[in-house]
DNA sequence: CTACTATTAGGACCTAGTCATAGAAATGCG
DNA sequence: CGCATTTCTATGACTAGGTCCTAATAGTAG
């Protein structure tokens, strides 16, 4: 029988702990996680080699990776979402796509600031002006989006004159309608 | 005189190219800095010291670390911005810093939807049950915000129902108003 | 010529690993 | 119980991408 006080964990218990555990903090030593499992460094790191986990260094790399190329998706993100159709001044389509990070932890539904910037930077990319701000705006959320819904939304130029232009977004998922939005947009330069 | 054919650079100009080189491509080793400025490894490593410069392992921890809080940050965040009041049902406060992120890369100012995004989200957190949804939103964006103001948003709730409270959210730089908005929020359970 | 800066070279050491080999300990099973 | 098999540990040789320190050289200015 094995000793219960100073039992170890069985491998497939330990392997499945160091995953989760490089996983959400991949800052870590194989000899901080050898001290940790109480086992050697060399266990470790036939574990790492089991389960493809790659050395300090190149889950940093990694990280650093995936950080530089976030950066510049969000930076050169003018409009949020996909622009799929664009008619300057007419009509324009994009999608988003709803993931875990729009979303409430406590009820999974999107945070309404997401659905609002979808909408709000589709009315910014119809207009056919270097300078486009948003002067007001009237929205309605319709029905509670989840995390893994496709939203498209559909903006409609339905009004301009020489300073303002009135913008309909609707945005969509499955036919079913989740926002609605009127925008009034100000065009050309100052306040 | 110098040969002007193979002239190298001066040092101060190699220094601040090589800042710069390192600031937009942290991954780049010794080794490949020194052939690209035509230089040996050795002089390289005096440039980084002088210009207090950490090691390549040391930058790909940098931006990893960045990387890892900000998506803490990210996830965590419930509520943009920084709330330094809350009186529940009552009134709350919000502070939030507009970064280069936040802003138009063309006119400096920033994208609507942040400032929606503060509001909404203060909005609620003033409220005082687990289910809150935004169901509409009528909002004025009064003038325009730049990159390193902050943001004061203040929520007051004016109106309650059994399902729905209205919040009116008025955000500030420097005493100056910027944004209104009436927030109509439906709480307790389903569409 | 000398003083000085800029550059290069070399060696010892470091961390956090790699890979391969060998031996020890624990466990399963007839 | 003994023996096989799995699991773990130990060891040594090697790597990248550095650090730190010392020393030599090249070019330039006074």
């Amino acid at each position: 029988m094995r000793c219960l006080l100073f039992m170890r964990k069985p491998k497939h218990v330990r392997k499945a702990e160091l995953k989760e555990t490089i996983q959400n903090n991949p800052f870590i030593t194989d000899e901080a996680l050898a001290t940790s499992f109480n086992v050697s460094i060399q266990t470790i790191r036939l574990d790492r080699l089991e389960l493809g986990i790659p050395e300090l260094r190149e889950r940093l790399k990694d990280v650093a990776r995936q950080h530089h190329d976030e950066v510049k998706a969000l930076t050169d993100e003018e409009v949020i979402g996909e622009v799929i159709d664009l008619q300057l001044d007419e009509t324009a389509i994009s999608i988003m796509e709803i993931r875990e990070e729009h979303v409430f932890t406590r009820n999974g539904i999107a945070r309404g600031h997401h659905l609002f910037a979808q909408a709000n930077s589709l009315a910014v990319a119809i207009i056919n002006d270097d300078f486009v701000v948003t002067g007001r705006a009237n929205v309605r959320f319709s029905k509670p989006v989840r995390a893994t819904e496709r939203v498209v939304a559909k903006a409609k130029v339905t009004a301009q004159d020489d300073k303002w232009t009135t913008v309909i977004v609707e945005s969509y998922v499955d036919q079913r309608r989740v926002f609605t939005g009127e925008f009034n947009m100000a065009r050309g330069h100052q306040d």
